[in-house]
DNA sequence: TATGAATGAGACTTCATTCAT
DNA sequence: GATGAATGAAGTCTCATTCAT
């Protein structure tokens, strides 16, 4: 609750189930509001990720969320309005990508997921999308800069716990080392729709095993 | 004729002004069908590099080259096969960056070099909006993967060599160090418009002295 | 709810004057939207029938009908689809014709009114324009197959009871008689507009005459 | 040769063979123009045969002669020059149809030419194209009517003879028979692209069958 | 609260035409 | 005699936006 975002804020206050029947009710819906403008959020997301940003019009939006055009207007100002509210949005379900532990193996669950994320989520293919639109409006690339170096903090600070217990090397800074990861993934997302057989399961695993060596202490400092 | 693409040999063939005004003139034209060609690919990469994909019209391009509308569909059947040129256009002046050698050292030059190829010229920003697009555009996409795999293929190339001189570690195959060091270099495209503060030149250093310590033969092994 | 065909009903239901001036205007429109469809639909119309259908462009529509442009594609998906709702509409009033009655002397009526709708009336001359392009759209050509064999079966089930009755030579099945008496209508209906004076009044009354006299039946088996 | 078009004057007058080959001639090639004309000619029908009239640009006649744009503004002043002179060029092997005979069974020989003709002929394709565009088009409307009502007459001629020998039912002007047969053929070019399973072999026989029993004297009067 | 008719600008594209060469 | 680069108008269509209802 103490989010940023405020389209998170919303998308939990679902209507109470006491209300009426939608047809036939009375008085003024409270929170339908918020959920109407979620849905519509959502519905951003499914059509920029579906066809891209230069693609993705308010009529497409309007009629995945079911509703008509005039409804995108009077819930958003403008189309760029939508747009930044989309980037929010999708930025609230991304924390959550970190808590995946601290433990060195856990990078390869992170990375993994980060594939899979990559591959199947509309918010992540949304998100590269939008990254693209960002070099040209100031208030999406905020948004982006402010969320991706959290990302690397946190993630440096793992890398640091791990070099202090000596399993990862200590010849480089972890926030370095947190930025050359970040990068590759970002590479990744980069290229994973374009190259998709060089993502195969194996491959992945195979470039997920190179990282962690690469992290590995060099042979004569490792414990044990 | 000894080029290797015809679309390097650019407009340096511009006529001496004895003629009349640029704007209005009809009747078969000064310069070569190729320079022209170039002309209007620049203009297409100056254009989405400023504008994005979305905001790059053909009107807009045929302006900034000094042409009408009807011009660019003169030269391309379509938008898409304009997008494709400057596409394939990119790639033949990216290709000599792998020229930069085959020193381990050479692995800085190179990096170095992109990221002030991503900094500061059209090409790349342009490379990346419509990277974006490639995902939508099977096409485009075809080509981004074709040209992308040649390029990890020649880096695969020259750290086996490496490797084979003991210069660099051999407990990774070098494909797979060539995708590793390409995705950081993606990465880097992706984020820096958008996080300039973090490509500091100083940085830029530490992040490139990492990589090549990361390359490095475990202390052990190291020849010397 | 009780008609046809939803076209036919058409625009009565304009609105009171009392609004500001048409153009220019924007926001929920007077009238609704069946009655403006139709008024799209005869606009374009006039000017195919006036302009041909290469000439017929959804400018010169939409200026017909004192709209812009985009209110077309608001009605119509596209240009095609809107010319094969006029396709339709126009057969809507095509079909009354047949209604005028069983009786032999009733094909008189019927060419008459067949000639007069080919001079007067944009429809048909609009119906021949597109009918030469049905050959290369299949949709306009589907529906003008449909609607021509429902005519002739139409036509050829009154002379089947007109053989019947002994009025109609039962020499020539009706369906062939009736292909061919629609056969002609079709070939006035092309030259009409080019020849016109070979269809002055005198000349097509006896010309329908013959055609009354090559469905009578033998002299000898005539009744009576 | 007295023929009225000036494009058959000119098909004729292929350059003799004695020139060199194409390479190296020298000198003015002589008829060259009028050959060159005619092969545009052609092309252009076979263009508007296959694209209909909207859909025939001069850039696809251009290019299916083998010829660039501007040799068309070369040869013809403008579209419209071209396209009468196109009319012209069809017309000119339309007569032979009517050398067909004089006997009664020669309409059947006719009328199955004409079907074929109508099925498979670049030239009648591309005339009931233009005939369309002749409506807006004087010029073209003139070259028709003109054409046309010289073969009803030659067509009446014919029936009048049989009509005299008694081999043709006289209770019907010879030129209002000729009308009405050449309506019907018109019909039937009209909707022959349209519903071409109506047009079966079969189907066309028993429709041909249906004239020539209509065409014969009443019983009791019959030779015979 | 939400609709949906309509606008008007602008997108891509095609075309007839011009004219230096 | 013929080319082909380039124009500029027009064509079809899409879109963000407005606003009466």
């Amino acid at each position: 609750m103490s989010e940023t975002g405020t389209a998170t804020r919303t998308a939990v206050t679902e209507r109470p189930a006491t209300k009426a029947a939608t047809r036939g009710r009375r008085g003024r819906p409270v929170g339908d509001r918020e959920a109407q403008r979620t849905k519509l959020l959502r519905a951003g997301i499914k059509v920029i990720a579906d066809e891209g940003y230069a693609g993705a019009s308010l009529r497409k939006v309007a009629k995945q969320a079911g509703h008509t055009t005039g409804a995108i207007t009077y819930y958003f100002a403008d189309k760029e309005e939508m747009v930044g509210a989309i980037i929010e949005f999708m930025f609230d379900g991304f924390d959550s990508m970190l808590d995946s532990g601290d433990e060195v193996a856990d990078h390869r669950k992170r990375l993994k997921r980060w594939v899979e994320l990559n591959s199947n989520s509309d918010g992540w293919i949304a998100g590269f999308q939008l990254l693209a639109r960002a070099r040209h409006e100031p208030k999406f690339a905020a948004i982006y800069a402010d969320r991706y170096s959290r990302y690397r903090e946190r993630l440096a600070g793992i890398l640091a716990k791990q070099q202090a217990a000596g399993d990862v090397r200590n010849d480089i800074s972890p926030d370095i080392l947190a930025d050359l990861i970040g990068s590759i993934a970002d590479g990744w997302t980069i290229m994973l729709p374009i190259e998709i057989e060089r993502f195969a399961p194996e491959r992945v695993d195979a470039l997920i095993d190179a990282i962690i060596k690469l992290l590995q202490p060099p042979v004569a400092a490792r414990k044990g």
